[in-house]
DNA sequence: GGTTAGCACTCACCACCATAGAGTGCTAAC
DNA sequence: GTTAGCACTCTATGGTGGTGAGTGCTAACC
């Protein structure tokens, strides 16, 4: 039931924005449902407080905003931290001091490696005072960059896979007979040239074929031969898991400054924010979503699907390279949080991430 | 102040020890004080509950037991527990059934890779309703079975080293001059025929000796010298810091059930307690102790020493082969825990992984 | 028309008290 | 050494009244 749309041509006139920001912006820092009078004084709005209430009111009827009771202050809802995010699209981004910090810490650490990512989670965590995220950048489809097998014992060898983007694959591969390193090697070697630059689906025809043609008589020895296709297939399958696979892994840090947060105060609730960000599947999901889209989004409380999730918000941004390889960085947070602030700082450390990935395709 | 033995030569008479034996198990299962009379009640012990009372009494004066309050009834202290535990020494092992079925989850599982501590860790948490810990078999000094470069852009490598135990690192490493992968392949050769067998100490001092020659005029064409000994560095330095680690990794699962427990209903507890789980250095600390020792440890709230640890037991045992590779797998749950199963579960699982990981050196 | 002072009303919060019940410690009898 | 009995202690529960914050509404004001 939409009511008495005034003033302005829109829903909400000018004032009643200013007001919804002040009661947004009041109650991200006191945590405590925010008065009338609280605005009037503290936010320099030139009229009285009985004026306020009925701005507040019409924001209310609008869905803006809630009441815990009665007799208490506002409450922004998921509604209102919306509209309010649609009206800060940049953010702020940190000071340029922290921003030269940042980037000096990003110089010091291996580069590409796992710590990076760790340490864009970290720094996330950090700025915000929230749960840092971070994603490794990865390919829609892996190429095969290299293929290398090591013996680790005469039945037990280990298949290594550098993919296009440095990053490796391993897995362990059983032998039906005993082979040794010499032997590894030159049926690596064949794979080598056989898969080198070729995604999961190119290296699969491509074995098919190789496997008719041993049919009828190859050149190889046959039991060679049944190698290369044993370790061939291998590879197929890991590079197909890894292709389907939404998210490879996500870094997170900082979990307890959220958890810190008043709003978790009853375990349960507290409980409820640990177990969405166990939920590995679901980031996985927004985080997709995130990636594919390929612009910062803000995911506010009931938008968060689960249930566990009603009560915490992220900020998401993508970083890399769309149709390469796309990575996922953000933060999540209570949904009382300083969106400016943390939509700010995440673009910024997508900015840096992308910065940094462009050397490995330069 | 000790105070009055009575009636066995031991300062704890049978009876008492009993006695004691009831409340912890009373207390395992209900997580509320135990009364006199429900130990008359459920366990049988042809005494009055008066007489109960007075054994109660004699074994709080040995700090065995607490009293949270004048009429409440009594719950273990650590020392308690502490007594418990020594005198169960084996502790319960699965069912054959859940054996079968856990060596069965075993095969379908990728060998040796990441998987398979996830695996530890989360059956370890399924069984015993507690968190499950499991960290990789770490040698004590890494060898190195292979060095490999790929080339990711003309400045840009990535190295790869493979490890006796078939464990992979990979690094960056930015080239000082533009070099291509014709050049990396023969620089990886070399490196690969010098590192091989070698530990980080070992590949130092050849590299030291590699660069007096190099200095005195030797085969190699300077700037190819120059890139060996650069990589080479990288690798002993990488090498370096894997040996100092502790533990490399600490796979956990199902936090959430210890944070289920109602001992963690307030909210400051419970994030104590996600503290202790994500302080991995200190977890580390514990972890190494037991691979030292060798022997399966149980440690029980204030003997973990941080105070975030302060109500949660460890119980871990190591696997693999002291002198080569050794890990740790365990479970983390309130001090309030089913010592008896947890104590077996971890050692079945620890026997699992000790079998498993014999075929690596086979 | 919008704005504002004033006031009645609502409701969470707190302190206070009384009661009930659980479980102990002690004493005296067995 | 054991036990029945009982006084005692302390938590937990629920009800009560007062307080204060903050609203919603009305009527006056510009």
């Amino acid at each position: 039931m939409a009511r008495r749309p005034r003033r302005s041509s829109g829903p909400l006139d000018f004032r009643a924005q200013a007001i919804l920001r002040a009661v947004i912006e009041e109650y991200v820092t006191s945590a405590a449902p925010v008065s009338s009078q609280a605005l009037v004084e503290r936010y320099g709005l030139g009229v009285s407080s009985a004026t306020v209430r009925n701005v507040l009111a019409e924001l209310e009827a609008f869905g803006y905003l809630t009441h815990p009771h009665t007799s208490a202050g506002r409450v922004p809802t998921d509604a209102g931290y919306r509209l309010y995010v649609e009206s800060i699209a940049e953010g702020e981004s940190p000071p340029p001091v922290e921003q030269r910090m940042i980037r000096h810490q990003f110089g010091q650490v291996e580069y590409a490696s796992e710590h990076w990512f760790r340490l864009a989670a970290s720094t996330l965590a950090g700025l915000t005072r929230s749960a840092g995220l971070a994603t490794p950048a990865k390919p829609e489809a892996a190429r095969i960059r290299r293929v290398d097998l090591v013996a680790i014992n005469e039945r037990l060898a280990s298949l290594i896979l550098v993919l296009r983007e440095g990053t490796i694959k391993q897995l362990m591969v059983n032998l039906p007979a005993p082979t040794d390193q010499a032997d590894l090697a030159a049926i690596a070697a064949r794979l080598d040239d056989l898969a080198a630059g070729l995604t999961a689906d190119e290296l699969g025809t491509r074995l098919g074929r190789l496997a008719e043609d041993a049919a009828s008589g190859g050149a190889d020895e046959p039991r060679t031969m049944d190698l290369i296709l044993l370790v061939g297939g291998r590879i197929v399958r890991t590079l197909r898991e890894f292709d389907a696979a939404v998210i490879e892994d996500v870094f997170s840090d900082g979990l307890l400054n959220v958890m810190e947060a008043p709003e978790f105060a009853q375990s349960d609730k507290l409980r409820r924010v640990f177990a969405a960000l166990e939920n590995r599947a679901y980031l996985g999901r927004l985080v997709e979503a995130v990636a594919r889209a390929g612009v910062t989004q803000v995911f506010i409380g009931h938008e968060n699907l689960p249930a566990e999730m009603t009560e915490v918000s992220l900020v998401l941004a993508p970083y890399g390279q769309p149709g390469r390889a796309v990575g996922v960085v953000g933060v999540l947070g209570p949904t009382r949080m300083a969106y400016p602030h943390a939509i700010g700082t995440v673009r910024f450390v997508s900015g840096l991430m992308n910065e940094l990935v462009e050397h490995l395709y330069a």
